[in-house]
DNA sequence: TATAAATGTTAGACTAACCTAACAAATTTT
DNA sequence: AAAATTTGTTAGGTTAGTCTAACATTTATA
């Protein structure tokens, strides 16, 4: 397994959360991986040129670029520390919720494989990190559960947050102020049909919500899968 | 205070191993620089000028540098973050003596200053690293205490290792099958005037050390200071 | 003190990772 | 199907950090 500079992982990690762990979609254009890096498509271009060569996307001129195995392979071990690490911050050292991923960012690309194994133990071999993703384990196996957004849910059920789509600080400061947090059970009241509201019961309080949050809330819903 | 590149750091941090820590020095020439950190001379005068227009050494053509105030701070704040992820390494991730170095090199590049305050707390404020060395504190203050080699030490005399002067894995392991340990008391049996052989007792375990050996452990000792 | 050796500097080149500006291809809209 | 828009590529530059080869200065030695 080839070594990659902190730039390239960056980038395989990118075309990882475009692709795979979007969901729904397999491949990404090179304006599209440009805008998530903050790089201009111009070299982006040449990077994915160089990564193509290295066998870890697939891309062909004019295409959309896609991982191969091994390129997976090496994004999903970013992924898997970049969560251990956040866990770390979150749970060691009394980070908040908000402020693990910007340092993860850095930790994400420290070189040791007894390193990540060691901490992974120190941490008890965590399932998910404090955003509710979860932690790919040392084999690279990725348990992705059956999940949702919050913004889908139906009226009456009462679900179980996981995760979040957005982890910009103020996204996670107001998900902080409605008593948001992972393993949270949310309550949906109700629905306004004219504007799309949500009422939502977390710990007994009630709160609306508009769908543009709602939409970023990951959770899993157990009344969904009864009367499916 | 300005925030630096990796490579930046790693000059400023050798500059300082060269200088203050080693004691004797208030100064390296471009050379001695140049071997300690493993790159040609010519890379490392483009590199002193640079450094000196930031101000953080001083540096004349065809002199010999050394760092100003704004740069032994930068160096000492490096260190500490060094240090502490070692101790970090040894204490919470079980790793051994000879291993932490090598990852600690990247660690300590890591820029966040909540993350190194909050590790400090985490290991309870240690005064000093798996190798003996002083550990800087949030104020870049550094205590050093009187120490010597233990080549230097007199015979009769019991002493108290307190760090090393050679890191690397070889001499490590070799000082590990001595029974020598930081901390650990070493009483001095004798001295062969012919080849300076040293007849060290660890443990109640007796061994001969070359002085090239003994040259690179560090100890305090109390004999000494009460004879003054 | 003249010469040799060691030390330090300069010039010119290279790579990785970025950029802007101009251009080309593909897709969407009219 | 033509035009407009979006998307992607190329050419040519920049900066940081490295190198080698040639040259200059300082220091040590004969
Ligand atoms: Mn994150
Ligand atoms: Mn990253
Ligand atoms: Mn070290
Ligand atoms: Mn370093």
């Amino acid at each position: 397994m080839q070594v990659l500079s902190y730039t390239e992982e960056n980038y395989i990690k990118g075309l990882f959360q475009l692709t795979i762990e979007a969901g729904d979609k397999t491949e990404a254009g090179t304006n599209e991986i440009a805008s998530h890096l903050g790089i201009k498509p111009a070299s982006v271009n040449d990077m994915l040129k160089k990564l193509k060569d290295k066998k870890l996307i697939q891309y062909e001129k004019y295409g959309k670029s896609s991982l191969t195995k091994e390129g997976k392979k090496l994004a999903v071990d970013i992924v898997r520390k970049h969560r251990l690490w956040e866990t770390f911050l979150f749970e060691k050292l009394a980070f908040s919720w908000d402020e693990v991923h910007e340092v993860a960012e850095q930790l994400e690309h420290i070189q040791s494989k007894k390193l990540i194994d060691k901490l992974d133990q120190f941490l008890n071999y965590p399932s998910a990190d404090p955003h509710g993703d979860p932690i790919p384990n040392a084999k690279g196996e990725l348990v992705i559960e059956a999940r949702k957004s919050l913004v889908t849910e139906e009226v009456g059920h009462t679900c179980k947050m996981v995760g979040v789509k957005d982890n910009s600080a103020a996204f996670l400061q107001y998900a902080d102020s409605l008593g948001l947090a992972i393993n949270q059970r949310i309550k949906i009241k109700s629905r306004q049909a004219y504007d799309d509201l949500m009422e939502i019961e977390v710990k007994g309080v009630r709160n609306r919500i508009s769908p543009k949050f709602a939409e970023h809330i990951i959770v899993v819903c157990n009344d969904c899968n009864k009367q499916h």
